[in-house]
Order: structure tokens, then sequence, then C-alpha cells
DNA sequence: TGTGAAAAAAACACGTG
DNA sequence: CACGTGTTTTTTTCACA
């Protein structure tokens, strides 16, 4: 079953994501620094890790409160009935909904949860949920305001391929 | 000094903002084609909209699948006790874990939420979920398999900004 | 604010172990 | 065959109009 991806991953490309990971914009050279690799092999692996599909894209992370989204909720969507056409339609909407971060498909009482951002609670619940409700299928929302973020990161976890080299 | 961060913040910067939380590896050049602006003007801007902390970093996102990690997971965990303490010290000992993508304190029936990922349903139960339960002050943690990915994205938003101009 | 020059960085080709 | 070194090309930043 494992036929490549893991094959290709030695040691160095493992510091070299988790580098990437924290921040993509560093130079090659300085990555190179941390990482004990000189800026033409991180050159020739970052290229080989994008065309694996492994580094997926680049972005820029922006912080949610300096552009006046203060408000985050947890919902969880249930669908009126599980006949497979309720689901896909629901699922091509939710894309659509730039206030909506994820949503995940769950085993259990809920049937998606999503994440969403508002600018305030008036906006969540008057607008986005409001338009959410609305959606062919879905049968009832619930949702948690969230109080706090402890910690909201998009770097994976790299330790599991610690084992083995290529 | 200006407080008021959406001052800052005319239509160019807005659609300069959409553009690097798409892609952030695109040269000014480019970007700046996509939003009607200079290479020149592209830079600065890029410069104050990091000086003001609105473009908080860069970072590359990687394949959950590619990596092996093939599952996820949302948590619920409720502490034994709320008086305060027992908060604290979960929240510091959370954040260290790499497994733990997010971490939510929420209102509501628990007292936080958490998205996990891991290598299988072995790992998350057998190592995982294990580990923190035997975090200090942890009650009880429910989870909820999540079985689709239908929106997974790092991109805030931008609507909510597209009224007003500087 | 745009234009062009200077600096920096990435990609590439080469020679070497 | 993989590696580092040096070169070329691209990209970014800065100074000036």
């Amino acid at each position: 079953m494992i036929k490549d991806e893991d094959s290709l991953l030695d040691s160095f490309d493992i510091s070299l994501l988790a580098a990437l990971q924290r921040d993509s914009h560093a130079t090659h050279q300085q990555i190179g620094e941390q990482v004990h690799l000189s800026a033409s092999q991180v050159s020739r692996r970052v290229q080989r890790l994008q065309a694996a599909g492994i580094i997926r894209r680049y972005v820029a992370l922006l912080e949610p409160q300096a552009i006046g989204l203060g408000v985050r909720a947890i919902s969880y969507v249930t669908l009126t009935r599980h006949s497979g056409d309720e689901g896909l339609a629901f699922e091509r909407e939710i894309a659509a909904f730039p206030e909506v971060l994820e949503c995940y498909s769950v085993a259990g009482e809920s049937d998606y949860i999503l994440q969403i951002v508002a600018a305030d609670l008036g906006v969540l619940s008057e607008q986005v949920l409001r338009r959410l409700t609305r959606i062919q299928g879905v049968g009832s929302i619930r949702s948690n305001i969230v109080l706090g973020r402890i910690k909201s990161s998009t770097e994976l976890p790299l330790g599991h391929l610690k084992r083995s080299s290529a």
C-alpha cells in the first residue's frame, strides 16, 4: 500500500517541511542553516516535495482581529434526511461560504461540523447562520461560541515519520 | 499612531490580502496584474500590511494524506473543575501537542473543542487521546471522527471590509 | 505613484567527490 | 550519482523623478 510517498522522505526532508510550515518566507539559505543543508540542496528538495504533492501551497496567514473578525463559532449541522443527495448539495453550497473556514462530515449525532468566523455575534446569527439554515436539506444547526483561541495551527505533526530514512 | 486597523485598508489592500491568502508565492508582478497595481506598489502595501500586523506570517500547507496522516477528529474536553487554574494548566499543556491543530475554549457542555490529526485510528486513540486524558484536570474526552473533509481553508473572509475605503 | 537601478534570492549548469 | 560551487536569471527593494 505504501508505494512511494514515505520513501522519499528522509530526516532532512522532515526538518525542511517543519521549517516551511513555520515560515515559508525564509530564504533557502536561512532554511539550510537550520536544517544543515546547502541552499541548492534546499531548492532541489523543495521542488521535489512540491512535485510529489506533499507541499500543497503557500499562503499568507492574516490576523482575524486585525481585519475585524471578532467572533468564531463551531457549528453542528444536521440534515433532514440522509439520502445522499441532500448531503452532496449541502457540501457544494457550504464550500461557497467564505465565513465557513472548515467543514467536516462526521460520524455521530450531527452530520457536519463547521468552523465559522464573523465580525460579531450579530452578523454571525443574523446573517451567516441564517443563510446556512436556508440551505436545502438542513434540519437543525447548533453552535458553540468560541471564548478563547488556545491554539490554531496549520502545522501538521511530522513526528510519526521520524523513524524511517530513505 | 493609527489605532484603527480598517482605516488603512482600501479596496486594493483587500484584493491584495485575498491574493496573498490564496497564493503567497506569486511574484509581486503577478499579484499586481490581478489587483491592478504595479509591482512596487504591491511591495509597499505588503510591507505596510505586515507592519500593521494584518499579515501575520507565511506558511507552507502540506497534504495530510501524503505524509501519512489519515485520521482527523474533533474532540471535546471537559475539565473536572473550573477553578481557573485547571484551565490554564490544560491550555499550556495542550499547546505542546503537535497532533492538536486547534484548541478553542467554548461556552457550552464541554470546556474545550479540539481538532486532532493522527496517522490512523489506533494511534489516535491509543496514543494521542490517551495522553490527553492524563493531563491534570481533564475529566472526560468525547470525540467525533471526521469522515470527510468538505472544506478546510485558511482564507479569512474579507467581504465585510469591502464597503469603506481609506 | 511609476520608473529604473541596485540588491537579494532562486534556479540552473557545471565540475568534483 | 549525489553534492557543493559559481553563474545566470528572476524577483524584490530602494532611490529618484
